[in-house]
Order: C-alpha cells, then structure tokens, then sequence
DNA sequence: TTGTAGGCGTTATCAA
DNA sequence: TTGATAACGCCTACAA
C-alpha cells in the first residue's frame, strides 16, 4: 500500500489554515505565533509530512548538492578524502554526489556535465590524469558556480586550489635521502603531467642540485605507480650499474612494491639501498623496514577543500584565495635510516 | 556576468512553436517531425539549454538518486565497494549520494532520514557496528522503495541482501589453519553484533568442532579490528600459556597490525604462529610473510548491489530474492604455511 | 500574525 | 503532428 505524499496544503486543510502559514511555519520563521507553530509540527508529525526538495529547489533554485569528481576512488588517500569532504558537507546540510573519471579526460569530461545538469551548488574536483585541460569547468565558471580543485590542480583565476607544498615536500625527501649518505637517488614518478609529479620532480631536482649531485634523466623511473608496477620498476633499477643507493618513490603503494621486489632479490633496505615514499599509507608502517614518507593528510583536505567551498556558497567573501596549502611532513622511519644501520 | 536559465519556453518562443513540442522533441518522443526535431535540438543547442531536474523530478516523482550508507568510508574494503556502486549506477544514468554512519546507529537513522526526505529511489546500505534494529528503515519499506544491504546485514522480508557466505569462509580459514598443524587457534573479531563477526565465529567454531578441538572462550580475542588494536592483541597473545599456534582473524588490517607486534616480539610466523586474515586487503601482500587471506570482492559485492536495485528500480520482477552470495575464497600465503616451513 | 496568488520548469491530458 | 493548459509542491511578495 503506497501512502500518498503529505504536502504542505493537506496539513494546512487539515489545520484550517493557509499553506503559506504552514511553510512558514516549517521554515521556522519567527513571525508565526508559537500556538499555530506548535499545531503545525504536531501535524506535520502525525501525517507524515516529508518536505519535497524539488519543488523548493525548483522554486529557490539552489541543490544543496555538492559534486565530487575524482580520478579513483579505490586507494587509501581518496577514501580520507571523500571522507572528509562528506563529514563537512553532511554537518552542513549539503550532500555530495560522487564521480569517478577513471583517469580519464573524456570521463571526466562528461562527469562535469552530468554535476553541471545536475545543477549542483558546487564542485570539488581531483583532475584526471590523462586532463589536458580544463576546459569543460568553463560552464561552472561562467554561472559563477564554484569549483575547488585538491590534490591534482590547475590553475585558473577564479576557483582555488587546496593541496600541499609537493615540491617541498619532495625537496624534504630528497634531501633527507641525500644527508643519510646516498648519492645515486631514482625517483619513480608517473608521467609529469599533473602538478603533483611535476612538483614533485623539480622538488627532488633541487634538493639535487642543491647538493651539488648531478640531475641524470635515466633515474627518472617512469610508471602508473601502482604496486605492481613497483615490482616492475625494481627490475629496471636492479639493472642500473651501478646499483643506486637511493630511491624517492612518489606514492606508498609503488614504493612498498618496489621493496618488496627488491628485497626477494637480496637488496638490502636501506643499507644498499633507502626508500622513501609518499602519502603515509597504512602500509607504510607494514612493509619492512618501516618506509619515510611524506605525510598527505587526505581527510584534511577533503575537510578544507569542502568547507572552503561551502563557504563560498554561503556568500563568504571569495577573498582571491588561489591555494590553501595544508601542511605535510616527512616521517622518518627505518627504509631510510643508512646511517643508523 | 550569470546568463539565464533557458527553458523550454524560450525555445519555444524563439521557434514559435508550443513549449509542449519542445518537451516531446527533448524527450525523443517520436511523434515529433523531424524537421520540427531538428529545429528544436539546434536551437537548444545554440541556446545553452539545460534540462532541470527539479521540474522535471516534481513532475514525475523520480529522482533518479540512489542513497548509500556505510559505516566508515576509509577502508581499501569499502572503497572498493564505492567503486563498483558508482560505476554502475552512473553507466545506467543514476546518481549517488554517499553518506558515512560512523558506526553508530543514532547517526545511521539520521542518515536514513535524510535519504528518505532527498527521496531517493533506492537505498545501499551496509549496517553501523552499532545498529540494534532496522526500524529506520521502515519509512523505506512502506513506501516501496527498495533498500538492499550488503556486507553488513539484517534479515528482513522486504529487502535483499548481498554478502559472501561468511560462515564457510570461516570454517575454511580455520580448517586451513588446523590441517596445517595448528591446535591452539585464536581468534581475533570484533563484539559478535553484526552478522559478519557472528558468522566468522560460527565458521570458526564449525571447523574447531570437526576437527574436535575443543573450543575455548579465553581464545575468542575481542577488538575494534584496527590495525592498532592488531597490536593490542598481540599483547593478549603473548600471555598466553601455552602460547597459541594459530590466528584466525576477521580483517586484514588487524591482522597485520598483530603479526608485526608478535615478530617485534620474536614470534616466528608461521614456524610459531600461524595467521589467516579477511578481505584480501592489499597490505595482505605486503606483511612479510605475505598474509594467508580471504579474497572479499568488494568492487563486486557493490556493482551487484547497485545492479540489483537498479533492476528493481526499472521494474524488474522482484523475484522474492532473499540474499546474493558472492563467491569467496582462501588465498593461501606464506604467513599460514606451517607445514612448508 | 495570517492569507492570496503567482511562478519556478516540466510533463501529461485533451483537444485541434 | 501540434497546441493549450493543468498539475507537481513549495516559497514569497503583497495585501489584509
């Protein structure tokens, strides 16, 4: 037995009022007298009143909707995020709707168009990797929607950016690497396309020179960082002579495969060579020796990135804020301790 | 600069057609020329035109939103599960909106009721640690709108369930465990509220009895199942007198979190103890031994999920289908393999 | 403090 | 094949 909808006129009949009254009312506006508020409530209890968000979103022409669009959502760091993003937005009365591009551009690019059909309020947006522009957000734009990109960015001048120093970060690494001893340092990246491998390069490319070490291309190990391709990059980096003493992974997952790999092949870690990692995954703390890495504090981000736009969207000044940068650290753990060992 | 929202009637004007043959154009209705069509498309196209939801959800009592709640976003687990609800859900042209219980159920029923008044068409839910009932569910059932559980579950004769045979998985675990020598099998769970910890009990319990091993109370270790309380356990563990041989324990994370503790310890696995873990977690293969696991397919348990509601969405014959159980099974590693070593 | 009435953008019914 | 029109449920000037 379906029960019909209860709307704002059934309770008004029923209580011999007007349907605006009742709106009113249920909007807790101060100016209804609290006897007929009272009654209101009470009927609206008893009926089974549920407020249809359509017809006032139809008529306020506002969501409450967040969207969200990531590359993945299947890895340790994007989980935190959504995370919270959702805790944030959910105290504040906004949901989200999630999407995923898979990495790719023309995903991603459709995903922009079914939030911006959807009408959300606003958009938290983690770019694809294969993204070669952002185009496709100009709607968004255009409408003065806001859009807040975190962790893979691009510039523009009317959204902001919230992520962290990866070049510093990966400067720190480095350069860590390097005061413990080593002195032929890989780094396995994916592709520089995006911010965080750009970064992340011309951080290690300057902790470096810095030291007065010689930048060479071929310890640039190119991969989608997954953990098997770890696996894969520890062949490449066995073949190496000679045999580096060093290796600044920019991902957990790809650096603990890589260990693994490396260690089935009677290296030592990190007496031959020293890892370090980044994101602080929880496997950081299982892979053995323990891995350094970079803490990326997801939940966080999602966090700022989503209060930051809800903000915006209560009418906060839009400050020309370009980025929040959140804070990260190194975590010094055993794959880099040479000189303990 | 915020350009207007073009409607129908716009089109219409400027067509100076009726905004009903804009409608049926729009919505492929055939009865329309295709000249007329044509004119229509090109039109909206020029225009910017974007369909509104609102209206459009007013109208047909639709919103084509599927609500999922969970208890806890974080986990590679429920990533995975997220993964495959968005992928097939946005593939059949439904959004979703996401929200986390915490684990507690007063957060659960207000979730609940927040899906209820976004009316969604459908709800996925995997139940709070702490859900005593499923009452808060009810407005659903009422109302016809389908809720599927999964992962975590509670019988109830107008929904269905998706999840693995908790029970055989268990049983098989423990069995593995006690053919590879053990006799002194801890097992590591969280409080038997939830069918999945009652289940893995009962599996536990099944193989100890076949194997006429006595069951011991003191050797069911009770924990939050996080990859510190791993290490809490690992204490208990070691108190033990005679000390354990075996660990049996409901997630991955947990496990790992005691098998680092007891080798830190000077516990040799398996030689001394051997463990068999849940889910298939992606540090299962990291832990040194590699961890003896369940394969839990979450990626599948949430593309069935959202498959299977969508189904019942579009009219599908709700065959009084009680539960979908997916295949799972034991992945058997190092970290298990007494006899081997 | 409350009521009246119009409109938000669609779709469905009926008529032409 | 197309058009006119009435809902869908809510909110908000404006009036009382």
């Amino acid at each position: 037995m379906l029960q019909k909808e209860v709307t704002i006129y059934d309770i008004a009949q029923k209580l011999n009022i007007s349907s605006a009254t009742v709106s009113r009312a249920l909007n807790d506006d101060p100016v209804v007298s609290k006897k007929t508020r009272k009654r209101i409530f009470d009927a609206a209890d008893e009926m089974g009143y549920r407020l249809n968000h359509f017809a006032r979103n139809l008529r306020s022409q506002k969501t409450n909707i967040i969207g969200v669009i990531v590359p993945r959502l299947n890895s340790y760091f994007m989980s935190a995020v959504i995370s919270g993003i959702e805790q944030v937005a959910n105290s504040e009365g906004y949901n989200i709707i999630i999407s995923q591009s898979a990495e790719q551009w023309d995903k991603e690019i459709a995903n922009a168009k079914t939030m911006f059909n959807n009408r959300v309020d606003g958009l938290l947006v983690s770019l694809a990797y294969d993204t070669k522009n952002i185009a496709h957000f100009e709607p968004f734009f255009k409408r003065n929607i806001p859009v807040i990109f975190f962790d893979r960015v691009e510039e523009h001048n009317s959204s902001t950016n919230v992520l962290i120093d990866n070049k510093r970060a990966a400067y720190e690494a480095t350069k860590h690497l390097i005061e413990e001893g080593c002195k032929r340092i890989v780094h396995i990246t994916a592709i520089p396309k995006r911010n965080v491998y750009t970064d992340r390069l011309a951080g290690y490319k300057l902790a470096l020179a810095e030291h007065k070490i010689k930048f060479k291309e071929e310890y640039v190990v190119i991969s989608n960082l997954g953990q098997e391709d770890g696996a894969k990059a520890a062949e490449k980096i066995l073949h190496m002579q000679p045999l580096p003493d060093g290796v600044f992974v920019a991902n957990d997952n790809c650096a603990v495969g890589c260990m693994v790999a490396l260690k089935k092949a009677g290296i030592r870690i990190p007496q031959d060579i020293a890892f370090v990692g980044f994101n602080n995954d929880p496997v950081a703390t299982v892979v053995e020796p323990n891995l350094t890495t970079v803490n990326y504090p997801g939940y966080q981000i999602g966090a700022v990135a989503a209060r930051n736009l809800i903000n915006h969207l209560k009418g906060a000044p839009m400050y020309t804020t370009d980025s929040i940068i959140l804070k990260s650290e190194l975590i010094i753990r055993n794959s880099s301790k040479k000189s303990a060992s």
